[in-house]
DNA sequence: AAGTGGTCTAGACCACCCG
DNA sequence: GGGTGGTCTAGACCACTTT
């Protein structure tokens, strides 16, 4: 039995209660939030944890902090859709209400294909190969196709991967999923991909390639997900990084 | 005259000098940093500002922290060309050792398009109109389409428009940009957009559409940016939030 | 002058990893 | 048990904005 370690950090705390202060219209859009000094109070922690809690909010782009003003609030209606960052479909598919299924074609052992190979993963990685095709409102919209990697992944069970994969990486198997390099092309569909997402011999399929790490570095998983090209919407919230 | 106010903070200064040594070799991809108590007697810092610096350089995607172990250097090599964030054409141009070129059509007053119009901007706001061509490699590559907000921009001179528009909002005006948010589509493109980036029938347009923030929340850009499908590639480094 | 966020410190305790 | 990163604190000084 996995038992799984959450962060009760207090400054994790803090910032989820202040979304979901700002969520359910307590902080409104447009608005400062109380100051760091009254926070303290408020929350019982020192200044300093406090600003940890509002940095996150503020990678988010929930916050803008101005100096010698304030943390105003920010209208997030206008940006939803976050495909930025690690998301999981079943994650996006309930924060989004959509109507989507999940398809598993195939799930067996299989090499690791020349992309990735390329990448720098060994040549005899052993993988399971998933194939899924995910239907939204009635559509085929995204074909999903992974490489889980053993290890420390041996199989994945097509319950699973029906239902969730990350679920069952992070809850069942107790894998710390920590980062990704993700690339995002234009290209021309394979016959397969034509099939599976209804494309004509006029359309284009976007690709977004990725690759998946552990906390610990390990690597685990390899993407590729071909998206309709009239489906595909990728939104961004990006700060300016003057490092 | 407008002075720049730089930012010499001692975790910025720290942050810097060790991406510096990553980027060098000195800290090598695979390998420990000093711990953070090193960090600390090496820089004459307390281990809190030596851990802000090293946060930003775990936000980036250049090291990676592992509790008990120490900081590893991630090999960044792999995934170069980072679109993602707010990154300008020419500060790219740089990086990337590409050979580009810009072209400015046009560079006039106009109105804001029905896209932003929709997104709450207001119906009469003033703008500078302002289209350029990157050229890259002798080929047609991506077409800029611009909207300078007046205020607080009245006008862009051409040939700063042509160098680094960045340069002329940071430097010369000194705006300070903050944030953006971004959105990007596959579409059918207009014969504007295939004359221009030698399209032919077949071909589809990747469309980048993002505004632009100062650190007060002001509004300031909004851009149209127009990718050939061919010549469209954007990588990303995400980390798992579970916010 | 008062209030705000930005930076920095010295010290403390904790969880994790390894020999 | 000793080293590492993760969290938290109380206090200090600064830069910026507003009154």
């Amino acid at each position: 039995m996995i038992v799984l370690k959450v962060n009760r950090s207090k400054q994790l705390i803090i910032a989820r209660d202040i979304i979901s202060k700002i969520k359910y219209g307590q902080y409104r859009p447009g608005t400062y939030l109380p100051s760091e000094n009254q926070l303290t109070d408020l929350y019982g922690a020192s200044r300093e944890t406090i600003r940890k809690a509002l940095n996150e909010l503020n990678d988010l782009g929930l916050i803008q902090k101005i100096k010698g003003k304030g943390s105003i609030v920010l209208d997030i209606q206008r940006y939803t859709f976050p495909i930025s960052g690690i998301t999981s479909f079943k994650e996006l598919n309930s924060s989004q209400a959509m109507n989507a299924q999940t398809k598993v074609l195939q799930n067996k052992p299989a090499s690791v294909p020349e992309y990735f190979l390329a990448r720098g993963v060994d040549n005899d990685q052993r993988a399971t190969f998933l194939e899924r095709l995910r239907i939204v409102n009635g559509e085929p919209s995204v074909l999903d196709i992974d490489y889980l990697l053993d290890p420390p992944i041996q199989k994945v069970p097509t319950a699973e991967a029906t239902n969730s994969l990350y679920e069952y990486l992070e809850g069942q198997l107790g894998l710390r999923i920590s980062y990704a390099t993700k690339e995002v092309t234009v290209e021309k569909p394979n016959v397969e991909q034509k099939k599976l997402l209804n494309l004509t011999d006029r359309d284009m399929v976007v690709a977004v390639r990725s690759m998946t790490y552990l906390d610990d570095t390990t690597l685990v998983q390899l993407t590729e997900s071909y998206h309709r090209p009239d489906k595909f919407k990728f939104t961004d919230f990006a700060r300016r990084k003057r490092i």
